[in-house]
DNA sequence: GCATAATATTCAAAAAATCGAATATGTGAA
DNA sequence: TTCACATATTCGATTTTTTGAATATTATGC
């Protein structure tokens, strides 16, 4: 049902890695916890920056800390949904180039299952894009 | 050694995805191919407003199309990444929550490991949070 | 050629993200 | 308490994103 709300949220989450520096930060913590100050000795950008991505990604859920004296060590919440995350991002699949010729025996399997699937014939030929305004393709 | 210009492709192409409507044309199109007609139906969003958005989806190489008479069919360029990346985003993972002590036991281990693989001891009192000083601009 | 449907592009305005500078808050040590 | 360090927050300026409206482009049938 491609839900509209499910969207917005893995829209927003998706923004809060959406960024170099919050992407560094993610993989340094992917290695372990990290404090405020070891990390800005390892990324380019000063330490209220790093405070404010950290401030985003504590916002998506994707990153929490304890304190540790006067220190606060973050460590990733999810640490699967980051790891995969990066890891799939590193993966390179070839680029896929398709024909119109291809297209359209795809285009016409997915028209006759979702016309068995619902019986609803109304929308089906707009789908199947059989005849659109009395012009054809 | 966290290669900046892949961290900053990545945020780019993670940018493309963040988007609620993007996301939707993406799922969409997980299915198989559409033409920006097809999408119209499927999406609540403008005809022009889908058509930036397809814009944005083919600078990052997500999505191309092949013309079809009159019509363009979209396509994922690379599919098995789109659908991994949504599967991903459409898993839940437990949160989690450390305790400063577990955090400090992993900062050490992480600590030590790195004190054997490089021989510098110089920056490793830093990472381990012996002491700290230096402040700057 | 011309009309029309499908799609893209341009433009301007509004909203959101980013960043540095300054400042504030919290914590442990002396 | 007071100090110093670690980290967060606020603010304002700049840049980027997003969107609707209007307009342009392209392919096809006539």
């Amino acid at each position: 049902m491609a839900d509209s709300r499910q969207q917005k949220a893995t829209a927003e989450l998706l923004k809060a890695f959406s960024h170099p520096t919050r992407l560094s930060i993610l993989q340094t913590l992917a290695a372990g916890p990290r404090c405020v100050t070891d990390m800005e000795e390892i990324l380019p950008a000063r330490q209220a920056n790093i405070s404010q991505h950290l401030a985003v990604l504590r916002n998506a859920r994707l990153v929490d800390y304890a304190q540790d004296g006067v220190l606060k060590c973050y460590y990733l919440c999810r640490p699967m949904l980051v790891k995969d995350l990066l890891t799939l991002m590193g993966r390179d699949e070839p680029m896929l180039i398709r024909t119109a010729a291809e297209i359209k025996a795809a285009k016409e399997r997915l028209a006759e299952m979702n016309e068995s699937t619902r019986s609803r014939g109304a929308s089906a030929s707009a789908i199947n894009g059989v005849k659109r305004k009395s012009r054809g393709r």
